[in-house]
DNA sequence: CTGTATCCGTGTTGATACTG
DNA sequence: CAGTATCAACACGGATACAG
């Protein structure tokens, strides 16, 4: 017989691990990347694989026991997979497999969504991953039409290169060709130039930030990418409770 | 800072709800949103607004506490909203808000990817939301095209009206005006011959399907939702572990 | 009848220290 | 540097008792 019924403290008999019992293909992702910090970790994989320090590095306040579990889990799940590069280095390295790598729609769902968030506060922390991420996501193609420049970017040692085209824009690790521009800075002040309105000139003088090329191009770049309004903080807050 | 030696169990003083610290939106959806059951209550009200009874009878296994536990936090971030329903019933019920309704992407892009998911399995159970949020997301335009027709569902006791037209779906709850085909069953049924390839004659065999209407319209319309194909199941298992 | 609060068993999370 | 082991705290889930 199922034990199912009467068992209740002797027989754990299913250690059914805490997944949802539901046929939905979305409830099913959040069985595959619904704990906690699973989908941040892929989010640091999306432009490129990445050293185990790198990943803790980049997830401030992750734990190193957490971080393992997670990468065996998306490991066995088939969305990462671990590489040894070649001798010289022969580390270790954790890559999105294809199937991995076609999670991005979901990271652009879920910011294009938060943005709206009265919550959402741009000043915390941010990575590289997440900055880059954050412009494939909000780029407005009507203000980018017509628009065609390679734009460099160096976000701490890591070199990366946008192009724009045709309204769109794609986004590489590396520094492949030349760039009418780049920028040099720390993720979170580009974020501040490009979201939060600061104007170039002041995060220049700062020395946070620094522009190599055609000047006019940044002051157009940062324009690029507008925020959606912000949601009504909460219609009818609880009574007096949490 | 260090917190060397010194007992700290009897200060909580960062009662930080285990909330990442990252600018990412994504990040700070997941803060929003990313608490189990948090999403998958959302899914529930994504076809209107529903009574807390509703939302445990869809949801296989939460327990009441989380329920309202979620329900709360969600109001409190201005994502669902509770509404008391006209005197004759003076119910409640909770409903999203514009907000919480625009989170709709977010729920197709988590099953576009995960119904390539290995380890996928559509023989779970299935509610009607989720059932219908699979439609929309899973419809072929190019199959679709050409295709005008209303179709309508009876899920249970629910009734819904999808209007197909010009490659796309509309989906609403009710059954406003005359429909060329009625399918009437539960969800899973349903399920089985959209996704599962089950024929439409063995399961009106089993009397777990009805249809009503064009015969012909509903072979068709049971081939307008392709599944993509299943990603390799994991590149390299892992040693031996679990 | 609908929904909430409390107790408690259990598994997961997360911080620290430790080993290859 | 990569990853594991140990342990404390908390979140989840079940049952039940309680409030509107």
């Amino acid at each position: 017989m199922t034990d199912s019924g009467a068992g209740r403290s002797a027989v754990p008999p299913l250690p059914r691990q805490r997944r949802y019992e539901d046929a939905c293909a979305a409830a099913h992702a959040l069985d595959l990347v619904g704990d906690r910090w699973a989908l941040l970790v892929m989010r640091e994989l999306l432009f490129g694989p990445r050293r185990f320090r790198d990943l803790r590095a980049s997830l401030p306040g992750i734990s190193a026991n957490i971080l393992t579990q997670r990468l065996e889990e998306l490991q066995a799940a088939g969305i990462v997979q671990r590489r040894t590069l070649p001798p010289p280095a022969s580390s270790q390295v954790y890559a999105l497999t294809e199937w991995g790598q076609e999670s991005e729609p979901i990271f652009q769902a879920l910011g294009r969504w938060a943005a709206r968030s009265p919550r959402h506060d741009p000043r915390l922390p941010l990575s590289a991953a997440s900055f880059l991420m954050s412009l494939r996501t909000m780029l407005d193609p009507a203000r980018a039409a017509g628009l065609r420049a390679r734009i460099g970017f160096l976000l701490g040692e890591e070199p990366y290169l946008a192009r724009l085209a045709g309204g769109r824009i794609a986004i590489a690790a590396g520094s492949a060709g030349p760039a009418e521009l780049v920028l040099s800075g720390a993720p979170a002040v580009l974020a501040a130039a490009i979201y939060g309105g600061v104007p170039l000139a002041a995060l220049e003088g700062e020395g946070t930030l620094r522009i190599e090329g055609d000047r006019a191009l940044a002051e157009r770049f940062v324009t690029l990418f507008p925020l959606p309004p912000k949601a009504p903080p909460a219609a009818i807050p609880p009574p007096a409770s949490a």
